[in-house]
DNA sequence: GTGGCTATTGACCAAACGGTCAATTTAAGA
DNA sequence: TCTTAAATTGACCGTTTGGTCAATAGCCAC
């Protein structure tokens, strides 16, 4: 056991805040405790203590970290290609509800932390930033499918859509984690299609993804 | 201090059930303790612990608890005495949304028992239960909305549409706790009706409320 | 009253927790 | 090589946790 401090602060951190996710999916947030992040890390847990100073400055990190990897609503090309708002608006919304549908520990993580947003102020603006930023992507589409049809929604304004579109995937990420034999993605998304898909005066479109 | 037992079984364990809905609103189920819960309810911790045995089943009969005072989903008579399925779906819909916004704490707790249930069978399944009640009630009017207009949402099903209405509701409870100054209920709503709106033939229609 | 049953309690326990600290090992600079 | 600063560790501490248990206080039948 003669191997120290090779490791050069800022990959360390890296490591243990690996180890802190596998720990968080695995037990949960209320279940991690620094002695098992330093485990998992395979080191001792004063030195978790040491990078990180308090354990609440840990979690608050992976946080962070967990957002970061996680690359929330990156608009992909694929969807950014179709020239109608429509066909962006339902390639988006379906490559949203697959990613998460890949990525259950995800969706449990972020439970915890929005109940933990609850009552530590910077956890809850650092969620309701990166609420925000994913509400704002749906925005601009919103805004372009408006503006293709206003008589779609009527009444309707970007953000109420937004929102809308917001729920849905969280909604989806829900049920899914809760009850995942009662739950059906392709139903799910099928009647989304339906519920959006009346076309103005255009039928039988349909999206294409892959 | 001299007062002792005289509670007869039944009520100390409502007493006591009371108590630890108080302590997990207040700071979680996360730190939510046997102790605490005793202090709460005024009591010895050892009494907790002889009514229910561990704390486990305190959280677990907690989870019962809160789902029977909270009467999820009660299709009242207002709802119900709409004819056309499309309003009583606009009326429930509203219903669920006002009610949930009014009690932005349930909604907290039941985001800590939705991450506990991925390690507790028990608690799971008793989620799964309430959820598949929730989706069930839903389930009916979409099917009538169906009926009623085959052609409005194409290619939905009953059990598509229900799945997305409690999206609807899910997404709105957390958007809301996570970030109440940036969700507007009203706006949301409004969405809604806009994307259900559709009628088949028909116009300028709208649901009264209240 | 009085005896017995049970709800209730305070004291106690082992384990685990977050956090501190002095002591050691390591890498790098002189 | 020697020094120095930083990384790392094991030991330790005070607190809190869930849980147990013998003792006790209240209530009912008699």
């Amino acid at each position: 056991m003669g191997k120290r401090k090779r490791i050069p602060e800022e990959a360390r951190r890296e490591q243990i805040l690996g180890a802190a996710f596998d720990v968080a999916c695995r037990a949960g947030i209320g279940r991690l405790t620094v002695r098992a992040v330093a485990a998992e890390a395979g080191v001792s847990h004063a030195l978790v203590l040491f990078h990180f100073g308090r354990k609440e400055r840990l979690v608050h990190d992976l946080l962070d970290w967990v957002l970061d990897i996680t690359s929330v609503l990156h608009i992909s090309e694929d969807v950014a290609r179709f020239p109608r708002a429509r066909d962006r608006f339902h390639a988006l919304l379906e490559q949203e509800v697959t990613r998460q549908s890949h990525q259950p520990e995800h969706t449990r993580l972020f439970l915890e932390y929005w109940a933990l947003g609850t009552q530590h102020e910077e956890i809850r603006t650092r969620i309701a930033a990166e609420l925000e930023r994913y509400r704002e992507a749906f925005r601009g589409i919103m805004a372009d499918l408006i503006g293709e049809d206003p008589l779609l929604f009527p009444g309707a304004t970007a953000d109420g859509l937004s929102a809308v579109a917001v729920s849905w995937i969280q909604g989806c990420a829900v049920q899914a984690l809760v009850a995942p034999d009662r739950f059906d993605t392709d139903t799910y998304l099928a009647a989304l299609r339906g519920m959006m898909g009346r076309p103005g005066g255009e039928a039988g479109h349909h999206v294409e993804t892959s």
